[in-house]
DNA sequence: CTATGGCACGGATT
DNA sequence: AATCCGTGCCATAG
C-alpha cells in the first residue's frame, strides 16, 4: 500500500520554492494521502505523539490548553467556537465487526472501493474465484461501474463468460449494492432484486427501471402507466420507491439525502471535512465548528535529523537540506490551510447560523465573492476552499460545504412546503403569486424549475396523493 | 385557452 | 474563460 519511492527527490530546492503549493483545495482524504506519502518519503518529517486534554480527552495542540474545556461550559457566546481538530477514530475498514484492525500506527488506512468490496466477498468465494474478483474490482470507475466487460475478463482469465457473469452478479450483492454493474440501469435492477428480499417493493418497479427510466425522470407517469397497463397511482408509488431506495451510482456518495441507516457505513467513502455541533450536544450551548485534520499528533521537522545534518558528507547534505525544506514547506502549508479554513468557517457559520440551526428554509443567499471581500482573500481562494468539502451539521446531515452558497435553497424548500400543505393542487403560476405575497418575486418558469429540482410532480398530475 | 417543459440567451458567478 | 442560473419565448398536451 506504499505509494512512491523515496529517492529521486533531488529536484533541487529552487523547484519547490517556486511552487508555493496550496493545500487549501484538498479534501480531508486528499490531504491525508498527501501527508502519508510525504511521511513515507521524507525522512526529515516526523509525527510526534499527541497530547490529550485530561478533561475531555480530546487531542490538544502542542502548546496551549484545550480550546473547548478552557471555555467556561456555560458561556452564552454569540460567536461560534472554531478550531482545528485532529481526526479521531477514523473508519478503518470492515465495519462488519471482526476485530481485525491491528494496523494503523498513526494514520489509518483509507479503504478504497475495490478492497472494501473484496473484503466482504473474499470469505464467500472459492479461492480460484477470488483472484478474478480482485481483477474485476480493479476495473471499476469512481461510480462503481465496470470499465470492462464480462467477455474480456473471461478471455483474459480463460474462463467461460457465463462463469464470469455469474461472479459479477454475486459481486453486485455486496455493500454498495449494484457495484460492478455496467450502467445505472443494471445497478438499479440489482438493487431492486436485493431489496425485494427484505422489503416490499411496489409492483412494476423492475419493469419501470428496466425500460422507462427516462420517462420517469421527466415525470411522464401516465405515459408509463398506460404502456404497462397499470394506474398512474401505482407508477407514482414506484417513483417514490425509486427515489428513496435506489441509487443509480452505487459508489457515489449521496449527500443530504436521509439514507436508510441499514447500511451503517454509507459515509465510509466520504468522511466530512468539518463538523458543526452544539457544545456537549446541548442546544443551549454555543456552536462548535471542528475542522478535521487527517492526522493525530503534530507534524514537525525531526530535530534529530536536523542535528545530524552537520555530520553528513557534503553530497548527501544537499539532499537532506532539501528534505528539511520540503518538510517545512508542507507544515507551513498545512497551517495555512487550517488557518484559512478557520477564518472562512467563522464567517460562514455566523452568517448562515439560522440555516444551521433551523434548516433549509433559513438559507440566505451568499456569494463566494462577498465572503472573499470580507476576508480579504481572492475569490478563487474561497472557491478552492469550498469545493469538494463536506460538512456535518448539528442534525447529523452531511452536506457539501458549497451548500452555504446555494441561492435558491430557501425558495425551493418554501415551495416544497407550500405544496405539501396545499389543499388543492397548486399550479406554478399560483405558487408564483403566493410567493409574491410574501415578497419573493420570481418568474413562473423558475417556480417550475425549482419544483422539478425537488422532484415534485406538476400540479395537474398531483391530484391524488396519500398525504 | 391554460399549464408545463424544452431550448437558448444573457448576465452573474466561479 | 468557463460555467451556472434565472428567465423569456415557443411548442405541445390537456
Amino acid at each position: 500500500m506504499l505509494i512512491l519511492p523515496s529517492q529521486q527527490t533531488s529536484t533541487t530546492m529552487s523547484a519547490h520554492l517556486a511552487q508555493t503549493m496550496t493545500l487549501l483545495g484538498l479534501t480531508l482524504d486528499e490531504l491525508q494521502q498527501k501527508i502519508e506519502s510525504e511521511l513515507a518519503s521524507n525522512p526529515a518529517l516526523e509525527l510526534i505523539e499527541e497530547r490529550t486534554c485530561p478533561m475531555c480527552k480530546r487531542p490538544l495542540p502542542p502548546r496551549g490548553s484545550c480550546p473547548i474545556c478552557s471555555q467556561p461550559s456555560s458561556v452564552q457566546s454569540e460567536d461560534p467556537i472554531v478550531f482545528i481538530s485532529p481526526r479521531e477514530d477514523f473508519y478503518t475498514g470492515s465495519a462488519t465487526s471482526t476485530g481485525e484492525a491491528p494496523e494503523e500506527p498513526f494514520v489509518s488506512e483509507m479503504v478504497d472501493l475495490p478492497s472494501y468490496v473484496l473484503r466482504q466477498a473474499a470469505a464467500d468465494l472459492p479461492v480460484e474465484d477470488r483472484l478474478i474478483a480482485a481483477y474485476i474490482l480493479t476495473h471499476l470507475d469512481e461510480d462503481g461501474f465496470l470499465t470492462t466487460t464480462a467477455l474480456e475478463v473471461a478471455r483474459y482469465h480463460h474462463r467461460l463468460p457465463s462463469e464470469i457473469t455469474a461472479l459479477i452478479e454475486k459481486l453486485k450483492r455486496y455493500d454498495p449494492y449494484g457495484v460492478c454493474s455496467a450502467n445505472p440501469v443494471e445497478a438499479m435492477l440489482a438493487q431492486v432484486d436485493i431489496l425485494s428480499e427484505t422489503m416490499n417493493v411496489p409492483a412494476y418497479t423492475r419493469e419501470v427501471v428496466a425500460a422507462y427510466l427516462h420517462q420517469m425522470s421527466q415525470h411522464h407517469y401516465q405515459e408509463i402507466a398506460r404502456a404497462l397497463g397499470t394506474t398512474t397511482q401505482q407508477i407514482q408509488k414506484v417513483a417514490a420507491f425509486i427515489s428513496e431506495n435506489l441509487n443509480p451510482f452505487p459508489a457515489r456518495a449521496h449527500w443530504g439525502d436521509v439514507r436508510n441507516p441499514n447500511s451503517s457505513d454509507s459515509q465510509v467513502f466520504h468522511q466530512p471535512d468539518i463538523l458543526i455541533y452544539h457544545l456537549n450536544e446541548n442546544p443551549a450551548n454555543p456552536l462548535v465548528v471542528e475542522i478535521i485534520l487527517p492526522i493525530r499528533g503534530t507534524l514537525r521537522v525531526n530535530p534529530l535529523f536536523k542535528a545530524t545534518l552537520k555530520q553528513v558528507e557534503e553530497d548527501k547534505a544537499e539532499e537532506w537540506r532539501g528534505d528539511i525544506e520540503k518538510a517545512n514547506l508542507l507544515i507551513k502549508c498545512i497551517q495555512q490551510r487550517s488557518n484559512a479554513l478557520k477564518l472562512l468557517l467563522e464567517k460562514l457559520v455566523s452568517f448562515q447560523k439560522d440555516y444551521i440551526l433551523q434548516g433549509d428554509l433559513e438559507m440566505k443567499p451568499l456569494t463566494r465573492a462577498e465572503i472573499a471581500g470580507q476576508l480579504d482573500m481572492h475569490e478563487s481562494t474561497i472557491s478552492r476552499a469550498v469545493s469538494g468539502k463536506t460538512v456535518q451539521l448539528p442534525n447529523k446531515r452531511i452536506v457539501p460545504l458549497a451548500i452555504f452558497f446555494d441561492r435558491s435553497l430557501a425558495h425551493r424548500t418554501l415551495i416544497k412546503q407550500m405544496i405539501e400543505n396545499e389543499d388543492h393542487p397548486l399550479s406554478d403560476s399560483e405558487i408564483r403569486s403566493a410567493l409574491k405575497e410574501q415578497g419573493i418575486e420570481i418568474a413562473r418558469r423558475t417556480v417550475a424549475k425549482y419544483r422539478s429540482m425537488e422532484g415534485i410532480l406538476p400540479g395537474n398530475l398531483r391530484q391524488n396523493r396519500t398525504r
